[in-house]
DNA sequence: GGCATAGTGATAACGATTATCATTATCCCA
DNA sequence: TGGGATAATGATAATCGTTATCACTATGCC
């Protein structure tokens, strides 16, 4: 099965170091991370930021784009874009991987998995003589809540 | 079975008008529609763009954009935003859904489909009291070329 | 305590995409 | 068949998320 999340190489918009050697410690980090890791999930960088500047009165939006590009790359935080190309961001690591339904009406996020997508996605990527290392699955549609309407 | 591949509604990049009533007759739509089925698929908006340049050498850049959201729209070509952010088109209608096996180390592009999948994902999705509409499956990781390097 | 250097905030720069606007081309209809 | 309404176009400014730069501050090791 595949766990990864966050995409490995690629233009990857959110990495700033591999592994969290030679880190200090930093206040403003750990606000981000506990804003992730408190919050609803799926928060942009943009609301993050708000979200810390309630902690942090002074946190600038440069050094939340790099927490969370350190966060990625300790595999703390998992970064994944949507179709409108924004980056959204959960806390990683003890949370399990998971794939998307996304609302194209709410914008909600759902956050779903089923062993037998990943198992054939393995079978699909072996049948190409693909080696997987990561994926993405999204689901657009209409949530329960506003299939109804 | 889904079988769209443009995302319909969020906010969505490529999308001009719901279809082509009213429009008229475009050499720049047609040689652009044309790059794309002539090309090698999955072709940024500056590749395009480029490849366009040589049938029409005074074709701008927001003719090309306006002309993808523009086949977007009426179902003649698809979009998809792979992790890197930048859009990516292709010609639809005609040809079947797919996902794709992208490389993380020479960036090719590898279309596949999994019957099983497809309807696998109907279920997560009916699991979740979730409407499906469209979905996009990406697998990041090493094609064969790259994996025997 | 002091020094090397990681972290920070402000802000400029960047790149893909979209909006604006004046001009040109298309097509309908008298 | 030649206006006239308006869609299409090209150039370019604007937008927006993200990244780079740079001067300053904080951390942690000696």
């Amino acid at each position: 099965m595949i766990i990864v999340i966050t995409m490995p190489k690629l233009p990857f918009k959110a990495r700033e170091k591999s592994d969290c050697l030679g880190a200090r410690r930093s206040t403003r980090r750990e606000a981000i991370l506990d804003v992730l890791t408190s919050g609803p999930g799926h928060l942009s960088a943009e609301e993050i930021h708000k979200a810390a500047l309630k902690r942090l009165p002074r946190i600038g939006i440069a050094t939340v784009y790099r927490a969370l590009k350190f966060l990625c790359g300790c595999g703390k935080a998992a970064e994944f874009i949507p179709a409108d190309g924004v980056a959204r961001y959960e806390p990683a690591g003890s949370r399990a991987h998971h794939d998307h339904l996304i609302c194209t009406s709410c914008g909600c996020f759902i956050e779903a998995v089923d062993p037998e997508i990943e198992r054939l996605q393995v079978r699909l990527a072996a049948r190409h003589r693909f080696k997987p290392s990561s994926h993405k699955l999204e689901i657009y549609g209409l949530c329960s809540n506003c299939a109804g309407k």
